[in-house]
DNA sequence: GAGTGGTCTAGACCACACA
DNA sequence: GTGTGGTCTAGACCACTCC
């Protein structure tokens, strides 16, 4: 009658493991023994192993890598989608995180569908696309895809293989960026964004997309980012 | 060699599941065939069947009630976190929903832990808490637990069992909340919190944590919101 | 009582990673 | 080649819901 109920065992193992990570046995992006080491130390069914690491994984506990493993999840880089500038870079230094970015491709191309509608724009107006990937103290973290309208800073391309885009924009178009409309969505990565970050399908994600004015109020940007879910903390910070 | 690999046989349900919701046979809150019938239907088994649908879960497609079963997810609130002022009665009907609220538990307590340190008060300062659910359109939205400093809203508990709070708060104590800081989390609920609003353990969250000001700008307020997950988008629109 | 979702076992085969 | 995670099967028992 008042029995306590018994317990599911993945509570055991998850419980386990969180241990390991508040006592510091498992370091940030230290990788986690084998499922089937835990099938053995812990006389379960690596289903239900599998189960623990899911629930860990979806609390931004651990992260997977690849096929390589389970791993301890690092800090978080604290995020304010209330801020209008956002600069990767200046932002994760002043964190302590050493940020890195690489640009997979780049080009023209012209406007249709949601982006037209977004820049508001004729169809066929030409833009820039730049798809890139972004990473923390050598950790991939982000995925992303901007769109700029061309007309305003031609030449553009080149030159953010170096330079963080924000500069870029500042420095030599006197362009400044400000965050108009910004979505938000915890999802799973699909395959194609996942491997673009090195991480398995239906990792856990927090997905962005910022339409940005320049200073005359115009709308010159678009950002789709796709960001591991574990490797970001959203919040924001009010002045008045 | 260049042969498509098979795709996994629970991307095939997924879809098959996706397309019902996206030619509407699914109606928001309509219930989806049991697991069971799922297996039979798809040749699947139960493990892989539920695989599929712990995705769509995830993904904010379906839900699960309590033990009753999995639903399709219905429209969700649109939710600006860069605004200061939330009045969830007031941006629902906004919204077109039927907002409703209920008070689990309020009453008296002493600050201590991180209340105290949020609130910024001595150990032992009387606070009120009040534990409540909110629904749209008679689903269960969200679970929260808001802490006031007693001190400047005396017999304010009784008040807000049929009025919003911050109409209580604006109307008898002229007191305006502006939030000061808030903080966003994707997380698994917990079996506490999701009994509260009827859901099993692990269903898909999105907690904030709020703090709020007075227009004096003394922190008088602090909640905790549990939301399920389908159930809000994150969309911030800037003015400037 | 029949059916539901929640938990769990004991296997299996595959593609891929690493040594 | 060995081990890894990803996918999948064929069962089982339980607590709970609904009729």
């Amino acid at each position: 009658m008042g029995e306590r109920k018994e317990k599911p065992q993945y509570l055991t193992l998850k419980r386990f493991i969180l241990e390991l990570l508040r006592k510091g046995k498992l370091s940030p992006h230290e990788k986690l023994p084998s499922e089937r080491d835990l099938t053995k130390q812990f006389a379960l069914n690596r289903n239900t192993v599998r189960h623990a690491l899911g629930i860990l994984e979806r609390e931004g506990k651990i992260y997977r890598s690849g096929r390589k493993g389970w791993f301890a999840s690092g800090q978080r880089l604290v995020f304010d989608p209330s801020k209008e500038h956002v600069n990767f870079d200046k932002l994760a230094r002043k964190q302590g995180f050493t940020p890195a970015w690489q640009v997979l491709e780049s080009g023209t191309m012209q406007a249709t569908g949601e982006l037209q509608e977004l820049f508001n724009v004729e169809e066929g107006t030409e833009l820039f696309h730049v798809f890139e990937t972004g990473s923390l103290d050598g950790h991939q973290v982000y995925y992303s895809e901007y769109f700029f309208l061309a007309e305003i800073c031609p030449g553009f391309l080149p030159k953010i293989v170096s330079r963080p885009m924000t500069d870029v924009l500042r420095e030599d178009y006197s362009i400044h960026l400000y965050q108009k409309d910004l979505l938000i969505r915890p999802i799973n990565m699909e395959e194609e964004t996942a491997s673009h970050i090195g991480l398995p399908t239906h990792s856990p994600g927090i997905f962005f997309r910022r339409i940005k004015n320049s200073q005359q109020g115009r709308i010159v940007q678009v950002d789709y980012e796709y960001w591991r879910a574990d490797s970001i903390e959203l919040r924001s910070t009010f002045s008045s």
